[in-house]
DNA sequence: CATTCTCCTTGACTTTAGTCAAAGACATTG
DNA sequence: CAATGTCTTTGACTAAAGTCAAGGAGAATG
């Protein structure tokens, strides 16, 4: 990483971060504090939202949280009432008049955005869409965290049930996976496999896992990616995150099997080096087999912490 | 501008634009009010600044900053003294404390951007770094504000200097303005001419003239875009901006002659639709004499306000 | 050289942001 | 059903950020 692309990026920091970032906050709070008007936003015009998921969205404390819900309750642009089901858990809802000020704000911030545009000409705004949506896209995957997970957890159950939900539609006969080869929680615990999660601001949003055989072959297993998280180019760290770990577990080989139907999947492999072979298993799902030999000697140490870790503070690690 | 590009506009502000700033702000505010450390870090290491300056750079309260930087004396970190030629204005200085702790920072920076780098492929690197300078600049173009201006006043001075000192530098023989066509400040003042100039951030960057003629063309004068704006388009804008206020003089033609070293304003001339003519006068450091007629009928009409004007507040305007 | 203006500081606030611990209301569990 | 745990609110603070007006020191001006 060369001296110059460290000052782009700190120059990138400064103007248009900060510039546009002060920008936003002032018009977010155009007549009521910063905080307010963005729970306001938060709340969001649907049903309503839990004062928690308004507590982590915004990583405030629960008592400062609680005092800006009663504020804007007090100006008449929310409400507050227990959820039906838990009664100890409490909604917040936009009144009408919440809506109006929400719809404003969205309107003002098109019209930022609008602002940003209108000054360039034509082909200048579409290389600054671009651009900008490069950049977002390159920033985020930068900002997703790996750990090695439970496999029971709710993080990863949610990845696993997503993973069999994507199969059972894209696989020609639907997918059963009593009928698959397991990959049971134990088997996906250490010591006898693993089960890798990748998460973007605390949310799940990939997944992979490796089966141990002693000996034998590694088997990689579960490997997803949130839809939304797709092209950040994660599935290729998952995948190469299970190598490191499997390097790690003194594996030589790494084995998979896969559907035709994930082309994309099968894409990744290839050019991340793995080699079609001959059928290893009888998995019925599968009319791919590939295996991949791992180099033991490059077990990768240091690894600079990523912007992601320092930005959660604490909480990161489970 | 179609709701797909605002709509990545206001991803990229929600993203990036407050997520990267809010870490920039808590990495700054390491174990001191973020506004004394941004107070600390615009002081500079150079050979100080006043409170003045100071005081519109971060836009803030006379009281308060006065605050700030007797904290930051408090602290060690600052010295304030008296302008040595005009003792009503305060200087302040780092002191080796001070400078110390700012260049903690500086490392704290750098180390910031280098993790928004290092997860990410070189390649990957390298289309962000890319990326960022695009819409670093782009946004910046679009911050540039332009305005009439009275051709004695500071900034256009500034620019009028520059422009001669940059001719100088450039033409074979050197450049002396009095041996060339005159353009003084009451020729480019309404109602004989007038001149524009472009400002970024309060800070003049770029400028250009216009002489009137009753009705012979106008002629165009004193393009000069400050080199540390170049390849924002500004050279263009400020060609467009001088046509439209032209048509609004009910100018029909405008006229320039032009140097043969200045191959980037002659490119400039001939894509705007300018084509050389026949010598009309007998500038001597001239070399190619252009001609465009404009479009009287379309004299252009309402203008979104740019972020330029939201940002800085009613003081904007002179 | 008195007046006016500029630049900065100071005092006296207010508002916003945020923390922490105690406690109340409800749910869960052995 | 008592004990324990969860979710949220309230009270009691502190620190940071920001505003406003008065005033003092120095420069500029008629």
């Amino acid at each position: 990483m060369d001296r110059q692309s460290v000052e782009q990026v700190r120059r990138f920091n400064r103007t248009v971060t900060q510039r546009i970032g002060a920008l936003n906050d002032r018009f977010m709070s155009r007549d009521r504090p910063l905080g307010e008007a963005r729970v306001l936003w938060e709340i969001g015009g649907g049903d309503g939202t839990t004062v928690r998921s308004l507590r982590n969205r915004l990583d405030l404390d629960a008592g400062y949280m609680s005092r800006l819900l009663r504020s804007l309750q007090a100006d008449g642009m929310a409400t507050v009432e227990p959820h039906p089901d838990d009664r100890r858990v409490r909604v917040a809802r936009l009144t009408d008049d919440g809506l109006e000020e929400r719809a404003l704000l969205d309107r003002l911030s098109d019209q930022m955005a609008r602002s940003f545009l209108s000054p360039l000409k034509e082909s200048q705004q579409a290389r600054l869409v671009e651009a900008m949506g490069v950049v977002e896209r390159l920033l985020t995957a930068g900002l997703v965290e790996f750990d090695v997970a439970d496999p029971t957890s709710p993080d990863a159950q949610h990845c696993l049930d997503a993973y069999v939900d994507e199969l059972d539609g894209r696989f020609e006969g639907g997918f059963d996976p009593d009928r698959s080869i397991s990959a049971d929680a134990d088997e996906l615990t250490e010591p006898d496999g693993l089960f890798l999660l990748a998460r973007l601001h605390g949310e799940p949003v990939a997944c992979g896992a490796l089966k141990f055989h002693h000996n034998e072959p590694a088997e990689l297993k579960r490997m997803w990616v949130d839809p939304s998280a797709r092209g950040l180019g994660l599935g290729r760290r998952i995948l190469a995150e299970l190598e490191e770990q499997a390097r790690r577990h003194r594996v030589t080989t790494v084995r998979l099997e896969t559907n035709r139907t994930l082309t994309e999947a099968i894409t990744l492999y290839r050019s991340a080096g793995y080699k079609e072979v001959e059928p290893f298993n009888d998995e019925p799902y599968a009319h791919h087999w590939f295996e991949k030999d791992l180099d033991v000697d490059s077990v990768a140490g240091t690894q600079l912490p990523g912007p992601g870790s320092r930005d959660r503070g604490g909480r990161t690690v489970q």
